[in-house]
DNA sequence: ATGCCTCGGTCTCCGAGA
C-alpha cells in the first residue's frame, strides 16, 4: 500500500497536476493540504472519476485538508480537539480496512507560525501541544497509525540547504523543535529518516530561484506508530513534480507499506 | 530587502505562505 502527502497549494490552481500525478503513480491514499476552498468547491467529481473516494475538511481561501483513497472510508474525523475557538481546517483522519486489520491515516497542515512576534507563533505552539495529546491517545490504540502532512518543521540542520539562514524562523527554532521531539518521543518514527541519511528536501520556495539552486527544506513528513513502522518498505520523494509546469512549492512524499 | 513568487478573493490590490 502506498500512502502519500502533498501540499497542493490550491486545489483549483493545481487540479491538472494532481490528475496527472494520480494517473501516473496510482497511489492508494493521498493526503492533501492547503486545498484553499470550502468543501463545496473541491473538484470531487474529477477525482472520483479517477477511482478515488474523497473526504474534505475545507474553509474559505486558506488552509483546508483532504484525503483521497482507493479504499472506502470506514471512519472520518475532522478537526483537532482541544480548542473550541479554533476555526482553522487543518486535520482530517480516515480509517481503512486492510488485509488482516486496519490502517489509521491522520492528515495535518500544521500552522506555519511566522512571524514569531505575532499571535501566529503561539497559535502554532498551542496547536502542537494539542497534536501531541491527540497523537498520544491514537498511539494508545496500538494500531498501524500514519500521522502525515505538512508539519512546517525542519527537524534537523541536514533538512535545510542553508540551516543557518533558517535558524530562528518559526519552522526551525527551539520552541518548535522541542515540541516536534516530544511528538516523536511518544514512539513515532520519522519514515524518511528510517530509510535514508541523505539530505532530502520536500519544499522549494517560489522566490529567489530556490528550485534552480536546490535551496530546499524538508517539512513534509510521515510519522509512524510502531505497528506502521514495522510495515514500512520505502519512502519516495517525488522531486520531479517540482519541475512541472505551474508546480506547487511542495512535492508529494510517499510511504510504501506492506499493508 | 519583513523582498524576491504564487494563491484566493474582489480584485488591478492585499494577506498569507515559508
Amino acid at each position: 500500500m502506498r500512502i502519500a502527502t502533498w501540499n497542493i497549494n490550491g486545489i483549483k490552481a493545481r487540479l491538472g497536476q494532481l490528475e496527472q500525478w494520480l494517473r501516473q503513480e496510482e497511489p492508494d491514499i493521498v493526503c492533501l493540504q492547503e486545498i484553499k476552498t470550502v468543501d463545496e468547491g473541491f473538484p470531487r467529481a474529477e477525482i472520483e472519476a479517477l477511482g478515488y473516494n474523497v473526504e474534505t475538511h475545507g474553509q474559505k481561501s486558506w488552509n483546508g485538508v483532504a484525503i483521497l483513497s482507493r479504499l472506502p472510508f470506514d471512519e472520518v474525523t475532522r478537526g483537532l480537539p482541544g480548542d473550541e475557538e479554533d476555526e482553522q481546517s487543518r486535520l482530517i483522519e480516515g480509517v481503512f480496512s486492510v488485509e488482516g486489520g486496519i490502517v489509521r491515516v491522520c492528515n495535518i497542515y500544521l500552522p506555519n507560525g511566522n512571524p514569531v512576534d505575532s499571535p501566529k507563533f503561539p497559535y502554532k505552539l498551542a496547536w502542537m501541544d494539542r497534536l501531541i495529546a491527540y497523537a498520544e491517545s491514537r498511539l494508545s490504540l496500538e494500531e498501524p497509525f500514519v500521522l502525515l502532512g505538512d508539519f512546517n518543521i525542519i527537524p534537523a540542520p541536514i533538512d535545510a540547504h542553508d540551516p543557518e539562514a533558517w535558524w530562528g524562523d518559526a519552522l526551525f527554532r527551539p520552541e518548535s523543535l522541542e515540541r516536534f521531539r516530544r511528538l516523536r518521543n511518544l514512539g513515532l518514527t520519522d519514515a524518511l529518516r528510517a530509510v535514508t541519511d541523505e539530505p532530502t528536501y520536500t519544499f522549494w520556495d517560489f522566490q529567489a530561484g530556490a528550485w534552480r539552486r536546490n535551496a530546499g527544506i524538508r517539512i513534509d513528513h510521515l510519522l509512524l506508530s510502531p505497528q506502521a513502522a514495522d510495515r514500512l518498505e520505502d519512502v519516495i520523494v517525488h522531486k520531479d513534480v517540482r519541475g512541472w509546469e505551474k508546480p506547487s512549492d511542495h512535492v508529494p512524499v510517499e510511504g510504501v507499506f506492506t499493508l
